[in-house]
DNA sequence: AAGTGGTCTAGACCACGCG
DNA sequence: GCGTGGTCTAGACCACTTT
C-alpha cells in the first residue's frame, strides 16, 4: 500500500475522532485556518479532505460557522459504492452459492452492455448475504469477462469484491446506478430467502462505473425488507 | 438571480453542450488546460466546474486521458437530491391531493426527530405523481412549522417543491438518505395507486437535509413499479 | 470588527497513458 | 517524451455569521 497523500492524512485524522466520539454530533470541527496549522499545509489542501468528509457523510459545511459533524445514519450500507461489507450494525455474513464461472451474458442485467461487453462472455457468480444468521439478500453478479480474469471469490479480500478490486487490481469505483422494483417472490426465490412464495421482495439493478475503462460490474440484488430496510444516503 | 460564480458557467456551459449532443458520449471534453485558455482561467475554477459535472454524471475522468462523457442514465430521478421534477423521459404530472396544513407529526416517518422539531408541530401535505396520466407515486411530506412557514404548494415554482425552497427562500439541498421497503398494497393505497390490494409496492423513507440549520425535510413515498422502475445515480 | 467558509489566482511538481 | 489529470503551495478577496 502507497503511503497516503497529505489531504487522505487529514481525512482520516478526522474520521477516526469522529468515529470514537472525539468530535460529538452537532459540534464543529477546527477552522480550516486551524487545520492548515495543525497539517502544515495550506486550505486548498484542507478543502479537499473536508470535501471528502462530506461525501463519506461525515460533516457538513455552514457557511461563516464552522464544519458540523452530523449524525450518520446506520444501516446495511447496501447501496453505497461500498457495497455490502462495510455493514457495521448487524452481524452480516456472506456465502458463495455460486462460484465465478463463464457463462452467457443474463437477460437479468436491466442495463444495456457496451458492444464491447456483448462481444465476450461475461463472469458470473452469486453470494448470499445473511443477517444474524437468517438469509436476507441473494446477490447475483456479472462483469466482462475481457476486462477482468475470472477472480476467485473464496480469496476476496476481508471477505469484499470491492476490497479486492481496490487492493489487488487497483481498480476503483467511480459511480454508481440502481433501478428498483417491488416484485413478489417467486417459490425459488422465496426458498432462498425463506420466505413465502408471493411474498414482497425488492429487486435492486445495479451497475458499478470503475476506475478501469471497460469494466462495469453489474449485479441483481434480491432482498427480503421485512426485517432489515435498505438504506441509502447520497451528500453533496 | 445572481450573476453566475466564474465555474457555474463553465459548468453551465459543457452541461448544455453535452445535453445538445455537441459533445458525444465517450468523447473527451478539452484539456482542463485548454478550458483555463478558452475561460481566461486557472485549474482550480475549471477542476471545480468539473467536479461538479462528475456529480452530476455528466462526466468521468481518466487519468492521464481526459474527461470523458458519459452515457447519463434516463430515468424518474427519483432518489437525486433534485426531486421528482427533474425526470425527462416521460410525462409527469403532479396533483395535490393534501395542501399545506399543520399537524402533528405522523409515525410514518423513519427517521428520528431531533428534539427541536419534536416540540413543534408539522407542515404537511401530500402529493400524487402521474406518468402518462396514470398514478404512479404516493408523496407525503413533512417539514417543521418552526424551520420554515407554511408555503403555498399551489405557487410551487414550476410546480417543483425544491425550486421554491432554492429560488424564494435561498435553501438548497445538502444531502439526502433513504430508507427502502417492499410491501404489499393496502386497499386504501391500492385504491389511489389503482392498483389491486396485495400488490407489491416499494415504499421509500427520505430525510433531505438543508442548507438551513435546523430544517429537514421528511418524505414517504409509495411507489407502484409495475411499470417505471425507480432509478438512482450517484457519482465519485 | 472578527472569524468562518467560498471563490479565485498563478504557479509547481507528480502520476498515468500513449505513441 | 509529451500531454493528460492529480496534488499541493501561498497567497488574495468575497460572503456569511456572530459578537
Amino acid at each position: 500500500m502507497d503511503r497516503l497523500k497529505k489531504y487522505q492524512q487529514i481525512q482520516q485524522y478526522f474520521k477516526e475522532r469522529i468515529q470514537v466520539g472525539e468530535f460529538q454530533q452537532d459540534s464543529f470541527l477546527p477552522s480550516e485556518h486551524d487545520i492548515c496549522a495543525q497539517f502544515q499545509t495550506t486550505r486548498g489542501t484542507v478543502r479537499k479532505a473536508l470535501d471528502e468528509l462530506i461525501k463519506e457523510g461525515y460533516i457538513q459545511k455552514e457557511h461563516g460557522r464552522g464544519s458540523r459533524v452530523i449524525e450518520r445514519s446506520k444501516s446495511l450500507g447496501l447501496l453505497t459504492v461500498r457495497g455490502f461489507s462495510g455493514a457495521t450494525d448487524y452481524e452480516v455474513t456472506t456465502t458463495i452459492s455460486q462460484k465465478p464461472q463463464l457463462m452467457a451474458w443474463d437477460a437479468a442485467i436491466e442495463f444495456p452492455l457496451t458492444e464491447e461487453e456483448q462481444q465476450y462472455p461475461c463472469v458470473y457468480f452469486q453470494r448470499i448475504r445473511h443477517i444474524e444468521g437468517a438469509p436476507v439478500v441473494i446477490e447475483d453478479n456479472w462483469y466482462s469477462s475481457q476486462a477482468l480474469e475470472l477472480v476467485d471469490a473464496e480469496k476476496f479480500v476481508e471477505g469484499s469484491f470491492f476490497k479486492t478490486l481496490s487492493q489487488q487490481y487497483l481498480i476503483e469505483i467511480k459511480g454508481v446506478e440502481h433501478e428498483l422494483r417491488a416484485e413478489v417472490a417467486s417459490q425459488e426465490l422465496a426458498d432462498m430467502l425463506h420466505m413465502d412464495e408471493g411474498s414482497p421482495i425488492l429487486n435492486i439493478a445495479v451497475r458499478f462505473r470503475t476506475s478501469k475503462p471497460g469494466l462495469n460490474l453489474y449485479g441483481r440484488l434480491i432482498c427480503n425488507t421485512a426485517k432489515y430496510p435498505i438504506r441509502n444516503s447520497y451528500y453533496l
